[in-house]
RNA sequence: GGCUGAAUGGCAGAGUGGCUAUGCACCGGAUUGCAAAUCCGUUUACCUCGGUUCGACUCCGGGUUCAGCCUCCA
């Protein structure tokens, strides 16, 4: 039985789809006005996890994760670059499913993009001012009044009259009440805009996604997750939105990724701290990447380190050394038993660090075999190549993880080392250790490290 | 100021009212020409002050520190 942490109860519950055997899932996405860094990777990794998992329990899973191709900050990039805002969009659109592909995330059911669903958008403002929900200022701007929502609060845990007393905003002189939002912003000069019942305009963030997890999922669906920052104002107010123009419960279970920080701090664009994927994957490959983020729990904080990468590369080359020489022969069948405390420690709110330890005591239990090609050693393998599988790693030939690392300039090619290799191994025959450990120095230095076993010998990158 | 959440061994990171997490690092042994990998073994812990309890790192309360949100943000 699954359990997952609700943020609107802020406890853990056990779940249910609304409809058997289906989720709908809905995750806000990135606003693509730049590369994504390591925090959007936690978002991807962290969701693409649950996905695999509900898949795993035999859900059919409808994930909906959207792209926010209009936005202020779009806006302002595009101008800066002097170019149309679809060429820059579709540009980080491009690069996000390239740092996605490396980091092994699935490709959601659907990513609609919130210029394409205005239409959307506007019905649902216009049902919103029906319901007396939300009201058009003199000057364009259509805003939703938070006072005739009597849920507002409820997810963020929140009180109206607490978010008044902080104000902290210069309020906007066209709301009727300063918590009120924006629904659709009339055009200003310069800006991409649509035509609307309240005039040429856009629509507001938050409205956007409302609309989109409508027409792909219903008005009513299982489970919206994005990150800890969008709880509040972002989520409340799609919520409020939704529900009040639909009458019912929008999202079941709500939750919420932690952040990855520097320095104790959140990892953001503002604070200029920020780590993009592509420059990461410069130093560590994508696996290590996504091991160092599933290696901690969704909900906690996770601080950015190359201390702590370097520690996943080498938990990562453990785990490969011991399916290093095992067969794949998926008819052996596998261990049931491990699977069984895999999916409990999943089941309980992704506990992936206790499902990662279902993974060492395999590799564990591989490397006591007396070789890695028994029956026993080839079940154990299945099954950890078969876990791996659920947490989007190990799926890899262990030889070439091995061997693989972000190939930089001037590194020592295979063929080079394949030679010094057979070099050396004519020294040992010789019993020539001296030139043998010259050998192995060079190619320490290198970064490469050499295995003797069996009268064979392996390297892999270090 | 308001609201959340967190404090575990050298580092990372789970968990439990009494019993080994796990990974990395360290130390001893086996193995090796020497290493590496691997195996065996050892060492290091639960912020603080009270309370509940036969017994608390685990429950309750106070405190301290840290982070997040309250403004665009995954």
């Amino acid at each position: 039985m699954l359990h997952l942490y609700n943020s609107l109860t802020r406890k853990k519950e056990s779940f249910t789809p609304r409809e058997a055997g289906k989720v709908g899932m809905y995750v806000c996405g990135i606003t693509v006005y730049d590369f994504c860094h390591i925090g959007h990777a936690r978002m991807f990794i962290v969701f693409d996890v649950l996905f695999r998992h509900l898949q795993a329990l035999g859900l059919d899973v409808t994930y909906v994760r959207n792209i926010t191709d209009v936005d202020d900050k779009i806006i302002a990039r595009a101008a800066q670059n002097n170019e149309p805002v679809d060429t820059l969009t579709q540009r980080y659109i491009d690069a996000m499913w390239e740092d996605e592909a490396a980091l092994s995330v699935l490709r959601p059911t659907h990513e609609p993009r919130a210029t394409a669903a205005i239409d959307d958008m506007i019905k649902l403002i216009e049902k919103l001012i029906d319901g007396g929900f939300a009201y058009a200022a003199d000057n364009g701007d259509v805003f939703y009044s938070v006072a005739k929502f009597a849920d507002y609060g409820q997810l963020s845990g929140r009180k109206l009259e607490d978010m008044r007393a902080g104000e902290r905003v210069a309020v906007d002189q066209n709301k009727e009440d300063p918590m009120d939002f924006v629904l659709w912003k009339s055009v200003k000069p310069g800006e991409p805009s649509w035509s609307s019942p309240w005039g040429e305009g856009r629509p507001g963030w938050h409205i956007e996604c409302s609309a989109m997890a409508k027409s792909l999922l219903g008005e009513q669906f299982d489970i919206h997750g994005g990150g800890m920052d969008l709880q509040f104002p972002h989520h409340e107010n799609e919520k409020a939105q939704s529900e009040a123009a639909h009458g019912k419960t929008f999202a079941r279970y709500w939750m919420h990724n932690g952040f990855v920080r520097v320095d104790e701090e959140k990892m953001s664009k503002s604070l200029d701290n920020f780590f993009t994927v592509r420059d990461v994957l410069e130093e560590y490959n994508g696996e290590e990447i996504r091991f160092f983020i599933v290696n901690s729990h969704y909900r906690s904080p996770l601080n950015y380190s190359t201390a702590q990468l370097d520690s996943s590369r080498a938990a990562l080359q453990r785990l490969y050394t011991a399916l290093r020489g095992t067969l794949n022969v998926p008819e052996k069948g596998v261990d049931q038993s491990a699977i069984d405390r895999f999916d409990e420690a999943m089941n309980d709110d992704l506990n992936t660090p206790e499902a990662f330890a279902v993974l060492f005591d395999l590799a564990s239990d591989i490397n006591k075999q007396s070789s890695p090609t028994t029956d026993e050693a080839i079940v154990l393998a299945n099954t950890l190549r078969a876990l791996g599988a659920r947490l989007g790693l190990l799926q890899s030939d262990p030889d070439v993880a091995l061997q693989a690392a972000p190939v930089k300039d001037g590194a020592m090619s295979a063929e080079q080392i394949d030679a010094l290799i057979a070099e050396r191994l004519a020294a040992r025959e010789a019993k020539d250790w001296q030139r043998s450990d010259e050998i192995r120095d060079q190619l320490t230095d290198e970064g490469i490290v050499l295995e003797d076993a069996n009268g064979k010998t392996t390297w892999r990158r270090g």
